[in-house]
Formats: structure tokens, C-alpha cells, sequence
DNA sequence: GCTATATTTCGTCGCTCGACGAAATGAAAG
DNA sequence: CTTTCATTTCGTCGAGCGACGAAATATAGC
């Protein structure tokens, strides 16, 4: 019962499920994130944590940076199929169309030279 | 994205997803709920409101006695699915087990003894 | 080993949420 | 039409949540 309210619980935020939606096409940086929600970092490493408590997503690092992703297998048999579901009704809503193309954005760009953007205040 | 929202975050809490397993077998009607659910009748109704808000129940008025039931129709495309998908996670969970067992006792009650015990303090 | 930098942790603030009791509503029974 | 009774609405209180900035952590590059 705990797990399947981790996940519910998880998935009851909007911007929560803007990061999963931005995952889908692979992982992300945290960097990338934090651009795409436009929240402080504190904040958006935040959601990542409950994502990852939930086991809707799973992290790895890499040198400094820290890669998230969507998870491969799921806690609860329902996740995966309760998030494929998601998926198909979000697609087709203005803000996560807002979001693919802003993301399209996002990762044209060199990791340095955002995170460049994001910290220093230019 | 409201929709999606609404229905999210009125699954997730723990004593809405076990009135919506109460409501798997049939309508209930609001003293039943109370009696299941434990709570004040003000809270239940609180929470049932929240349901119906998002769409996932219905509701019928027969004299004084209001029933719920789980919804034929939904908002969205995912929530019936997802619900289905929900519903088979928390069968087998011991909360809901107990709830199943506390129910039929509940049912076997007629409504005017029911209602007696809750609001006459005896 | 420092320094710079990406991310997380911690503490705090304001708001939402779930609980309740009291009062309001509305249908039934007398 | 008054009373009774099931349910809802309202106001309030305490707990939890999402936001932030500051401080801590960890890695890369000098």
C-alpha cells in the first residue's frame, strides 16, 4: 500500500509529471531540468528525489554531472502501464507541447554553456 | 492538464483510494462509507466531494440516504484504465483485505440500525 | 591541495490539505 | 408545519508540501 502511494503521491504534482514527460525521449541532465522548469536547483533536485523514492526514475552520475531517466523497472506492477496511460493524455496538452519544444531547445545547447547560463548571473 | 491533475490528486490519498475499493462491488451510501472509513461524516463527505469533483464517482439521492457509486464515464481517456490498473495493486494489500471483511458486515446491517449506532452515541 | 562548479541537504516560509465540530440544508415522518 | 435525521458546508487547527536561499557535498581542472 506504501509503495502504490509513494507512486500516487509522486505523481500528483504538475511539475513532477513535466519531468517524466521531458524523460521520455532518454535522460536528462539535472542542469537540463532545472532550464526546462525554470525553478531554483534546491527545488527541481527535490522533485527528482521523490521521483526517485517512488522509483519512477533512476539517476546516475557522470563526472559532474548527474543524469536522470526514467525507470526500467517499476515498484508497483501498475507504474509502468499507469505512466504509459499518463503519457498518452498529457501528450496532447498545451503546456507539455510547450515543454518538448523547449527542451528541443535546452539540449541544442552544450551542457557547459547552459549551466553557464543557469549559474553565473550574466 | 487540470483534468489529469484533479484525477491525480484525488488518488492520492489513502482513504479515497479505499472508498473507491469499497465502491468496486456496488453503490454505497454515505453512512456505510462513514462506518468503513471510520471518520467523521463531515470529512467523508469532504472526501467524497473530491471524488465526484474529479469525476471518479457519481452520486444519487433516494430520500434522505445519498449514494455513490464508481463513475461509468470518465474525464479523461487514462482514469477508468488507471483505476482498473490501481484496483488490481491494492487487492491484495492487507488495509483493503480488511476493508472487504469490515464491508460486508457493514452491508449486512439494515441502514436504519447503521445510521442509529453512528449518529446516537449509545 | 586549492578552486570552480554541479548537485544535494537543511532551514524556513507560506499555502494547501485532511481532520474535526458546529451550523446549515433538505427530505421524511409525525 | 414542526421535528427528526442524513448529509453537506463552513470555519478552524495542525501537519505536510512546494518554493527558496544558504550551506554542505562531491567532482574536475588547475
Amino acid at each position: 500500500m506504501q509503495d502504490i502511494m509513494d507512486v500516487l503521491k509522486a505523481l500528483a504534482d504538475e511539475t513532477r509529471l513535466r519531468a517524466l514527460c521531458a524523460l521520455r525521449n532518454g535522460e536528462l541532465c539535472v542542469c537540463q531540468l532545472i532550464a526546462l522548469l525554470d525553478l531554483s536547483p534546491s527545488t527541481v533536485s527535490k522533485h527528482l528525489s521523490i521521483l526517485r523514492s517512488a522509483r519512477l526514475v533512476e539517476s546516475r552520475k557522470d563526472g559532474r554531472w548527474m543524469y536522470y531517466r526514467l525507470a526500467t523497472r517499476f515498484r508497483t506492477r501498475a507504474a509502468g502501464k499507469v505512466l504509459a496511460l499518463l503519457f498518452a493524455d498529457l501528450d496532447p496538452t498545451a503546456r507539455i507541447r510547450d515543454d518538448q519544444k523547449h527542451l528541443r531547445k535546452i539540449c541544442s545547447e552544450s551542457m557547459e554553456t547552459l549551466c553557464r547560463r543557469l549559474f553565473c548571473k550574466l
